[in-house]
DNA sequence: GTCTATAAACGGATAGAC
DNA sequence: GTCTATCCGTTTATAGAC
């Protein structure tokens, strides 16, 4: 009993890990094409642009993330929400390397039409509130370090996060993520 | 009296700009062409493939941003130091956004050659040493926030300058470096 | 919905004249 | 060194048959 996955969601699916990998300039409609098995002009029938297609990418990655952060326990201690959001971070892929897409846009943002650049703006602004939440409980627990304003400190944690996976993937090794968790966490 | 720069200077600084405006698949020998003035046969001769015109982008770019980091005095106190940094970190293109070319290449990585792999990674290690030294020093003198070794926070910092340019860029604003900056100086 | 066929522009790259 | 001319594959996208 295999839940089926529309041919749209397969392409949908495939366009997410592809943009992941290349970003918007490194992939092709060929490239679905070939992945899911129809012709080019059958993706065009159910994005007609490009700019469609990764709109639509957006809007179902930030989902499943946000839909990630939700799953976190309201009441964990802040320390414990963080080493499940770094694990939540990105996707995980075949090489086990992560990225995450809104962060490859970001990269692509000059190539991108506006609607794009402020669905990517709206997953940046949500990831960010949610870590300040976090550093704000974690500074009241000690158990992170937070230096000023939570809503600072929690933007430069993001950026870190982004900037961690590719590095991540650019030396082929997971402890950049590491790296930048242990960077606020207080040892015991 | 002015500096006479030769074609191949103007390609290679035209190349590096749109590098880190849109990345390796998203400019073309045609945009060379037109920004400067001679053919796109002209651009194989000085570099005959692409991925030979990236690397020296690389290479040159790196040349610069090491030059500017020997240039910071070494005897100036370390969060001195990390304000110099962030000043020169990447590079300021039009409008006034910043971005770094070896950052850009990373989220590219899959697409591009092992040689230029390397020289990317040369750079972020580089960068990550110097950031480790400036933050132990910190930590002496008490003025910078480090958790943990030095090394591995220096990781974490680097991490977060990257996203920050990112960052930057995807909201047209300059405040995000100043949020990494400040998520590790010590206020007085 | 999916296909074939095709358009029209763009991609990196090369040969050879000047 | 720079040009013209050209190769040939790729890219996004559309028209129309089935």
């Amino acid at each position: 009993m295999e839940p089926t996955t529309t041919v749209r969601e397969q392409i949908l699916d495939h366009a997410i890990t592809l943009i992941m990998l290349r970003g918007y300039n490194g992939f092709s409609y060929r490239d679905l094409s070939s992945l899911v098995g129809v012709k080019t002009s059958s993706i065009h029938y159910y994005f007609p642009s490009k700019d469609d297609l990764v709109l639509e990418a957006v809007n179902e990655y930030s989902k499943e993330v946000l839909n990630g952060l939700n799953a976190i326990g309201a009441s964990l201690p802040a320390d414990a929400k963080l080493s499940k959001y770094a694990k939540l971070f990105g996707r995980t892929l075949g090489d086990g390397n992560q990225i995450c897409l809104c962060g490859m846009l970001a990269a692509d943002i000059e190539s991108l039409p506006d609607n794009i650049r402020q669905a990517v703006q709206a997953f940046f602004k949500a990831n960010e509130n949610w870590l300040a939440k976090v550093l704000a409980q974690g500074a009241q627990e000690h158990t992170l370090a937070v230096n000023g304003k939570p809503e600072n400190a929690a933007r430069a944690l993001f950026a870190a996060f982004q900037g961690s996976v590719l590095a991540s993937r650019l030396f082929h090794t997971k402890a950049r993520l590491e790296d930048v968790e242990a960077s606020v966490r207080i040892a015991r």
